[in-house]
DNA sequence: CTAGGGTTAG
């Protein structure tokens, strides 16, 4: 407050200025050609102002508010139309509401008021500091709106999650006989693309080319964009093609896309289509590129892409570290992964989360707990998924305590949990074989259970072997997702393993019967930058006799030091030869033996699978790691297992 | 005065 008696008292001192008015614009011309905001109000206020020369004021005083202590000079201001429309503009780049308040407020006063120019840039203004209701307002009291007030509103309810207003708008605008320009079809379709439905989007694709604007690269964009997210990557690829003018964007929208989709391959393959036909690759396309590269666990290819970008000189900001750092570590490297960690130049909470999940999927207990601490100590505050990420992280390393204590830790961080961290406790005491405690924990949850928490409960009864709590879990998740076939295994399996066949039998019908399918799972294995798929019993792979030959080598030999086949795993109603052989030929079991015969001796191996690797499977695993005397990497949906010598990282437990 | 693209958990 008292910055402005200062002003004021200069104000009402003429000698100094010409006007107040005349400051006010000058302020605005040259600040917008200054590199820093302090130092063009320096430049400009330098001498004749006393406010403005005590330069501690100064530096705290950013250009918006000394630009308010102006405005706010009730008698001395006199502003024309283009200078609110000015000082708007600039509250809006700055993103600074409060001052774009006053602005307003004075506005309202003037004769001006009822201009449209100045009332459309108030509603982009409210809109860009997300506060659609003010902007709602403005656009609700101007006295006559034109296109872009409809436009700018439409724009302001698609960038601030208010998709299904937005299209209602724009219907309202057509009926009011508003044509849309491409401004406005580019925020419909992000619009569309938000809420997923390909039918709006479609509709309004017509609409781009009835008027012209398909080819127009901001609306073609947002068409790949919308059509992407739809999962409609068919049509979208149809626009980009038509794109006489591409850009970064064109592309990126399509490659997001496919990365979204967990289509990697085609996501690499574009990127690399891009570069060759010249264009620059930006932080967006890295992003998206790396995300696909860790969905698909692909760590040649991905290294190959963060070569590239250190080529192109693009710096190791959080937005795409954090994605390359989560590409490392899914990709099984997490040594790269810690490496990227390290780099950031700046870590954001997310970076922290990711080298945490990091952690989890390698089941790094040691590791876990320093990032946790380390991150409480020095780095940013964490938040509630931070929790999740270290909750799972202890789980997987089988850090019962810790996991507990960190659970009671969110009361201090005043995190309420949500029902992803109930899971997770769940999970956390169940895999320990606190199962009675997990039941308690979940009788006094203060949230209602779903389906998910009642799934870690089964998972753990499949794990310890426990019958009657398993049926008790499973009879919670059937109820709350019948349509899950993951419960309906698990049961099936802990009858199995307790010798009831005729009750895993009726599981496996009626799992039949209701039409749950089980998900055919297969296996990955990357051998010199190429991706090999196999599924079970995989009778159509060129080299199957060599593969099938190689691994009932392999058997020999694990039998040899004592590997004794588990066949509680597969459906019971085999005979116990049958049994066996259909053992033999799990996808991952077909991965391995291609990977022993197609790979270099000593390189490790990196195989991926679509779920939860058998038990058998995981014990035959050790046994050919130190047979072979080879590092075998595999991932399943839920964490990364290093076999070496005989052993696994995970500890058998997982 | 109004437009399009990217990250962490399960």
């Amino acid at each position: 407050m008292t910055k402005a008696i200062h002003v004021k008292n200069c104000a009402t001192n003429p000698s100094n200025f010409n006007s107040i008015i005349s400051i006010a614009r000058q302020f605005f011309s040259a600040v917008a050609g200054l590199e820093s905001e302090p130092e063009g109000v320096r430049k400009l206020f330098g001498s004749p102002i006393g406010v403005l020369q005590d330069k501690d004021l100064l530096k705290k005083a950013p250009n918006g508010e000394l630009l308010v202590l102006y405005l706010i000079d009730n008698g001395a201001m006199d502003a024309d139309a283009s200078l609110y429309n000015q000082l708007l503009k600039k509250c809006t780049e700055w993103k600074r509401l409060k001052e774009g308040r006053v602005v307003h407020e004075h506005f309202l006063r003037s004769r001006f008021s009822h201009y449209t120019v100045p009332n459309n840039t108030l509603i982009n203004m409210y809109a860009k500091c997300e506060s659609m209701g003010d902007a709602r307002k403005v656009f609700d009291e101007m006295p006559e709106r034109d296109m872009v007030s409809w436009t700018a509103l439409i724009t302001g309810y698609s960038q601030n999650e208010g998709a299904k207003e937005g299209l209602v708008l724009f219907t309202e605008m057509l009926r009011f006989g508003f044509m849309p320009n491409q401004f406005t079809f580019g925020s419909v379709l992000k619009a569309a693309g938000a809420l997923e439905s390909g039918g709006t989007g479609r509709q309004l694709h017509g609409g781009c080319v009835k008027c012209g604007y398909e080819e127009n690269v901001y609306v073609g964009s947002a068409l790949v964009d919308m059509y992407a997210r739809c999962g409609l990557m068919d049509e979208g690829k149809i626009v980009f093609d038509k794109l006489s003018c591409k850009n970064e964007v064109s592309w990126n929208g399509l490659i997001a896309g496919h990365a979204r989709k967990g289509e990697g391959e085609i996501a690499l393959k574009l990127f690399c289509e891009m570069k060759r036909g010249g264009f620059q690759p930006t932080h967006f396309t890295f992003s998206s590129v790396y995300a696909a590269c860790a969905n698909i666990g692909a760590l040649e290819p991905g290294k190959w892409v963060h070569v590239h970008m250190i080529k192109s000189g693009l710096e190791l900001i959080a937005f795409i570290g954090n994605t390359l750092l989560d590409m490392y570590a899914k990709s099984g490297s997490i040594d790269d992964a810690r490496k990227v960690f390290d780099r950031l130049l700046k870590k954001d909470v997310v970076s922290w989360n990711s080298m945490l999940t990091a952690y989890a999927q390698h089941g790094l207990g040691k590791e876990t707990v320093e990032c946790f601490e380390e991150m409480c100590r020095i780095g940013p505050e964490p938040n509630e998924v931070t929790f999740l990420c270290a909750l799972t992280a202890c789980s997987h390393a089988g850090l019962l305590d810790n996991g507990m204590h960190y659970f009671e830790l969110m009361k201090k961080f005043k995190i309420e949990p949500i029902i992803s961290h109930y899971v997770t406790i769940v999970d956390l005491l169940g895999r320990s074989g606190q199962l009675d405690r997990a039941e308690k924990f979940i009788n006094e949850m203060p949230i209602e259970p779903t389906a998910a928490v009642w799934k870690a409960l089964l998972g753990a009864c499949r794990m310890h072997k426990n019958l009657e709590l398993g049926v008790y879990a499973a009879e919670h998740v059937f109820e709350l997702d019948p349509h899950d076939s993951g419960p309906h295994i698990l049961l099936s399996n802990i009858y199995a393993s307790a010798g009831r066949r005729s009750d895993a039998a009726r599981v496996r019908k009626l799992m039949n019967q209701s039409g749950v399918k089980k998900e055919p799972a297969c296996s990955w294995v990357e051998i010199e930058n190429a991706v090999h798929m196999f599924v079970a019993n995989d009778d159509a792979h060129p080299q199957r006799e060599e593969i099938r030959n190689m691994w009932e080598n392999i058997t020999d030999k694990i039998k040899e030091i004592g590997y004794v086949p588990d066949t509680s795993h597969v459906l019971w109603f085999m005979d116990h030869q049958e049994r066996e052989e259909r053992l033999q030929y799990h996808s991952e079991r077909l991965a391995l033996a291609f990977a022993l015969l197609n790979s270099p001796h000593g390189s490790p191996i990196r195989i991926k699978k679509n779920i939860r690797v058998c038990g058998d499977c995981h014990t035959a695993f050790k046994f050919v790691s130190k047979v072979v005397d080879r590092e075998i990497i595999l991932r399943d949906t839920n964490r990364f297992h290093h076999f070496r010598n005989g052993s696994c990282s995970c500890g058998d437990y997982w």
